[in-house]
DNA sequence: TGTTTGTTACGAAACGTTTCGTAACGACGC
DNA sequence: GCGTCGTTACGAAACGTTTCGTAACAAACA
């Protein structure tokens, strides 16, 4: 009973997203504003996608005021994670490490997050003695 | 002019390329016996996908023979790394990192498959000397 | 030849997503 | 009070995806 029933956002639904985790409770305005940054938008549609997305309960709204406070219902750690799931299922035969080696190959990364990359593989060992410990030595 | 005109396989899509990648040029059948291994899926159904893939021009088909062969039109490196930098940019702010961490973190990986990515840091390092070549001693 | 079997082609329904026009409504300034 | 402005609510159109029923057709076979 881990997985929970998740909705699964769509793609301008994770944009809006994106902008309630960032930018924290905000209005339509002002999601509007900041969706209008990247693309052109009209008010009414963001208006209608965030009360599709409150029926559907990915988030939740204050309405206690005249201009309504939308908040996202989802974390944003889970829905990363629900989506790598979808995509690895979707596209990678199931295998994190290809995904993983697709998203560091053709890809630019500095030294620093390859290092905190490292450091993140070895927590894991720490943390997951799978095999013989002596073959760390 | 790097980035070409390159399709956006769906969630279906996705399924059959990977059918199609795996087992190579397929016929209908073929491609419909695979997806049934994992979900009920009608013949006609799979057939009609892959008819407008064929004219979306993500597979190609053999026709010379009445029953049809159909392959590939895209590479599966390439389709791999679009949709990554689709999921980068929908929900993880364009941040390979925060990708990365999320799909080692809350996921089983072997030891193997670990130490197969520290290669991979290793000879991004070694590839890409962004600073003091002198830290790797 | 006539029947069965497996195939392609085609149309359409059901559904979800995205977009926007229009209307109602309250607040605020004049 | 009246008009303006910003807001919410609602309906609908346009579009893409997915699914399947039906028909046409060719090959194999009895």
């Amino acid at each position: 009973m881990t997985k929970k029933n998740i909705p699964r956002p769509t793609e301008s639904e994770l944009e809006i997203l994106q902008v309630l985790w960032q930018q924290g409770p905000s209005t339509v305005r002002f999601v509007n504003d900041e969706l209008s940054k990247r693309r052109d938008v009209g008010y009414t549609t963001t208006l209608k996608l965030l009360q599709l997305m409150h029926e559907k309960g990915i988030v939740t709204r204050d309405d206690s005021s005249r201009t309504h406070v939308y908040r996202a219902a989802l974390r944003e750690q889970e829905t990363q994670g629900m989506l790598i799931d979808r995509l690895l299922d979707a596209a990678f035969g199931g295998s994190a490490l290809k995904l993983v080696q697709q998203a560091l190959g053709n890809r630019q990364t500095s030294r620093e997050e390859l290092d905190q990359i490292r450091n993140l593989l070895d927590s894991i060992d720490n943390q997951n003695p799978t095999t013989d410990p002596d073959e760390l030595a």
